[in-house]
DNA sequence: CTTGACCTTCCAGTTACTGGAAGGTCTATC
DNA sequence: GATAGACCTTCCAGTAACTGGAAGGTCAAG
């Protein structure tokens, strides 16, 4: 099968399909002659499986974790388990902050009076400085 | 004033002010004979200005427009608060990716033992492709 | 035989810095 | 005056995870 087929499948583009041979992450079984990148079911399982992690915020380095412990019949469940619930605490500090800008700007943006004028809370804010 | 108090007053480190002026967001008034860098009260202003808006998540080149709103002193209070409630929106936008992910994660989590047995519904949830 | 869609490699760019090397300067101390 | 340590300078490289593009080989159809 060739790479577009493959990123077909995969549901990823086949520049990302290279970059991740490029760094050992997921390797085409083999050459074709023409030197075409030839993939099997075994590899587009794998690509979509990267595909997913990735989607659920998985850093391309704790996937290689993740296809590891994947192919490792003997591994315990409680080892991905704990990849996971770590990944969730990342998940909910990044929403923390996202949540503690938000607040920011919106009451910041609420008391604009966002008319003709040249004065603004939002800028004045971002420069309250002077006064120190 | 040298680059490494402007950088403890500014709240940025001197590396990200020399950045800033390479890619010509902050510039220094002027440089010594020595060939250091100057500072003065308005140019420390504006790197706090910048400072806190990248804070709130403001792209670098949001920043820029930002300062230069900032600067001109006939813009309406409307165009600042125009980008504050685009960046709001986009805050939206990625918190709610963050939920879905931590949802999706989260459950699986939960229905994963987490003991020594091998099978775990976390992998099986990224393979479940062998299905299709 | 040519056209267009593939494929290959390699290099550069993205975002916003950060780290480090090599070398000049300044300040204090002996 | 010598020297040590803390500054400063520039430039190069690396980060994360790709993405875009150029130059060139290959393949299938008409």
């Amino acid at each position: 099968m060739n790479i577009s087929q493959a990123a077909e499948l995969a549901g990823l583009p086949p520049k990302t399909i290279r970059y991740y041979e490029e760094i050992g992450l997921v390797m085409p079984v083999r050459r074709r002659d023409n030197g075409y990148r030839d993939y099997a079911d075994r590899e587009i399982h794998i690509l979509r499986f990267v595909s997913r992690a990735r989607s659920l915020g998985f850093p391309v380095e704790e996937c290689r974790s993740l296809v590891a412990l994947y192919g490792d019949t003997t591994r315990k469940s409680a080892d991905v388990k704990e990849v996971a619930i770590r990944r969730v605490a990342e998940i909910d500090r990044k929403m923390e902050e996202l949540r503690s800008m938000r607040a920011t700007l919106a009451d910041l943006a609420d008391r604009c009076h966002g008319d003709e004028r040249p004065d603004c809370p939002i800028l004045d804010q971002f420069a309250d400085d002077m006064a120190t």
